[in-house]
DNA sequence: CGGGTCAGACTTTTT
DNA sequence: GTCTGACCCG
């Protein structure tokens, strides 16, 4: 039967999801029915080629893309898949690990920090081995150590004096992580690796699992990730990629597009295929992507295409201050909301988070439903951690990660020194600090003693009990007798204190709703135990709770979130030099703005109709005023597909381009100012320093403004950068 | 030991 | 502008 899986497809898209063996790469442009060829690929290799889910492997970027493609597969076929593994690499690298680990003589218990978790270890080892934070920043040596780990950069390439301090500490960091059984993200991947390089028994096994691989994002993985992928699809070569060049914009954190050519070396017998009609977007939209992401270097030329009509032009507006911008972003959506356009249709992108607020603030205050995308997470927040930490405890009261956390939290008077004396204690009697209180010869005394004891006596209580209580009730008394809950509410000292206060409870509330989730998703017949070390786990793998909150609200988010995602309405913001392409002191400045450059791309291919680019003179952030060039990338943009708005177009004959050889921060005043508008009497002005004020004389070259107080009445240069006329 | 104050930072992000 | 973290003092 040329059947149901195949008939939606196009002639390319066909041929993707039909070859069945051997090595196939698809290079699949923004919108080219990606998703839908990797879904029916693996409907398609169950239901027609006859393929047991058990030997399929499918790997996606991120945990939501591997829940929405188990979703998507298992309505296109009615067989059960129980037992398919599609999951991101670092999942992937827990289960193997899960299973496997002890062969590398760690316990298959063993707890997975996260990059904060990583930070405070080897914040905790400087201190301990008496490296001062001031001279050597935690964030920079675990982000090395991180890359080290990964094999980003080589021991050889960090300077000194970082490196010898690098070279003493990065084994007594692993020595850490063995000695408490932990595991940090990029130990998912490494040992992985190192198994299946080392044991060629358990490559073998996992080889002959994997029959069929198929990897979403190629652009997007780094070198390990390779490797892994590489190891287990040598023998069968058996493997699908799908990956687009032009959309990679995660080499920042080790991401390598050459894999893409790597992998057509590795596997020279490989299939390629081209995805390049687009589905979405109207075509004005992709003519003006492709004029812009041409201007890449090393780049294999696509130009994708669309059926879709052509559309309307992209809108640039450029507006005075950022204030103003927002509100133009506010009044279209506006009209955009009048003209019957859903709200969840919209979306508003900037390239930092920091940028959210200024849209944030005018979207409340005219009322206009709205919600942030991922700015932090809520697995991040100090009250989710804590109480995560407890509930390791109960797991593992000989987790000393979690204890140090802890034991403190909320207060009971047990300080440094007491903890210190602790830890030396444990470390002379190769003891777990757990068990270390209410010993003989105990290291600690008085009150401390005490308030341990109690501690101990409640974590080993809740421990007992695990089995007799529902997951839910144990949590609640873990709130209620560790003090956790009364001292949020207690702690009403100010109204704002309070405020959070209320936020750090409800998160806990929302917890409980996260564990019920969650554990409805496990086996039954499960011990409590058990549920709640999958639960933790999972946790810190992020793997979420569903979120079942389909508001009708406009969506803001940064570029990069956006990746994967699509809006008839995209408002693409704050597109000024130095802050997209966003200019970070020297490095590889050349690729940073390729990296950029594609990254603007990604934002323009998100939009099925109409995109919308806004910018403005003066921006005020991070408590300074600053005036920038137009994004470079707005320039790029062929001018007939660009409809510029706002009194303050950009004239492209004074338009100075910057080129990548001489990037520096533009934080200086544009040169192309509009037409010099006659400055005259009770003109409104904004000052940099002075704030908002009225002209109340003009003397030859001389203004002078009358500013609110304290500043009062200043003579200045009448055109002097350093205020604006307002409209 | 804990609260209060002041200096410094401040892309992007998933796991 | 806002948050975090180090440090000092009661």
């Amino acid at each position: 039967m040329e059947n149901q899986l195949l008939n939606k497809l196009n002639k390319e898209q066909k041929k993707a999801v039909e070859i069945v063996e051997g090595p196939v790469m698809a290079v699949a442009g923004a919108g080219s029915g990606k998703t839908s060829v990797l879904t029916n690929r693996i409907a398609y290799l169950i239901q027609e080629a006859g393929v047991s889910p058990y030997n399929i492997l499918a790997i996606t970027f991120t945990n939501k893309a591997a829940n929405e493609m188990k979703e998507r597969v298992q309505k296109l076929i009615d067989l059960p898949m129980d037992n398919i593994w599609i999951s991101t690499f670092h999942s992937m690298g827990a289960h193997f690990l899960r299973r496997e680990i002890d062969s590398l003589d760690y316990d298959k218990n063993f707890q997975i920090v996260d990059d904060q978790d990583t930070l405070n270890i080897i914040k905790n080892l400087m201190k301990k081995h008496n490296y001062d934070l001031n001279t050597y920043s935690p964030t920079i040596i675990s982000k090395l150590v991180g890359n080290l780990k990964a094999k980003l950069v080589s021991i050889n390439h960090i300077d000194q004096p970082i490196r010898s301090m690098i070279e003493q500490l990065y084994p007594l960091y692993n020595a850490y992580l063995k000695d408490n059984n932990l595991v940090d993200f990029e130990d998912l991947l490494v040992l992985t690796l190192k198994i299946l390089q080392d044991f060629s028994g358990i490559l073998k096994r996992y080889q002959e699992k994997f029959q069929y691989i198929l990897v979403d994002e190629f652009q997007d993985t780094n070198n390990l990730q390779y490797n892994i992928i590489y190891q287990l699809a040598k023998e069968h070569r058996n493997i699908f990629i799908v990956g687009d060049e032009d959309q990679s914009i995660y080499a920042f954190r080790g991401s390598n597009v050459g894999n893409i050519k790597k992998f057509a070396k590795d596997f020279p017998e490989h299939k390629k295929i081209i995805l390049n009609q687009n589905y979405r977007s109207k075509d004005t939209i992709l003519k003006a992507a492709n004029s812009v992401i041409k201007n890449n270097k090393d780049r294999i030329p696509k130009d994708l295409f669309s059926n879709l009509g052509s559309g309307d032009k992209i809108i640039h507006y450029k507006a005075n201050t950022d204030e103003e911008e927002a509100y133009y972003v506010y009044e279209q959506i506006r009209k955009l909301r009048r003209e019957n356009t859903p709200l969840s249709e919209i979306v508003v992108l900037y390239r930092n988070n920091a940028m959210s607020r200024r849209f944030e603030d005018i979207f409340l205050k005219y009322n206009l439903p709205h919600k942030v995308v991922g700015n932090l997470s809520f697995y991040k927040r100090k009250e989710i951690k804590d109480i995560i930490a407890y509930l390791h405890l109960l797991i593992n009261s000989g987790d000393d990660y979690s204890f140090s956390r802890v034991y403190n939290t909320p207060k009971r008077g047990v300080g440094n020194v007491s903890f210190a004396n602790l830890v030396e204690y444990a470390e002379e009697n190769h003891l777990k600090l757990f068990d270390c209180i209410g010993v003989n010869h105990s290291p600690l005394s008085g009150k401390a003693a005490l308030e341990m004891t109690k501690f101990r006596d409640l974590i080993t209580e809740l421990k007992q009990g695990l089995e007799t209580r529902t997951l839910l009730d144990t949590y609640d008394l873990l709130l209620d007798k560790s003090g956790y809950k009364e001292m949020l509410e207690k702690d009403d000292s100010t109204k704002d204190k309070t405020f959070q206060s209320e936020r750090k409870l409800d998160n806990l509330e929302e917890f409980k709703t996260i564990i019920l989730e969650k554990v409805s998703d496990y086996e039954r017949d499960i011990s409590n135990y058990d549920k709640l070390a999958t639960l933790l786990n999972d946790l810190v793998l992020h793997v979420e709770a569903e979120d079942n909150e389909e508001h009708e609200a406009v969506s803001l988010m940064t570029f990069h979130s956006a990746k994967g995602l699509e809006f008839d309405i995209v408002f693409m913001t704050c597109l000024e030099q130095s802050l997209f392409p966003a200019i970070r002191n020297g490095f590889d400045a050349a690729n940073n703005i390729d990296e950029e450059r594609r990254l603007f791309y990604v934002g323009l291919t998100r939009a099925r109709h109409q995109v919308y680019l806004t910018n403005c003179k003066t921006r005020f952030m991070y408590g300074r005023y600053m005036d920038n060039l137009d994004s470079q990338f707005i320039d790029e943009i062929d001018e007939d597909y660009l409809d510029k708005r706002g009194s303050n177009h950009v004239r492209k004959s004074s338009f100075e381009r910057v080129h990548s050889s001489k990037n520096r921060p533009t934080v200086k005043y544009a040169s192309y100012d509009t037409e010099e508008k006659q400055i005259k009497v009770s003109d409104k002005v904004n000052h940099k320093v002075f704030g908002r004020g009225m002209v109340v004389e003009v003397k030859g070259d001389l203004v002078k403004i009358a500013f609110s107080v304290p500043h009062g009445v200043k003579t200045l240069m009448k055109d002097h950068p350093s205020f604006k006329v307002e409209d």
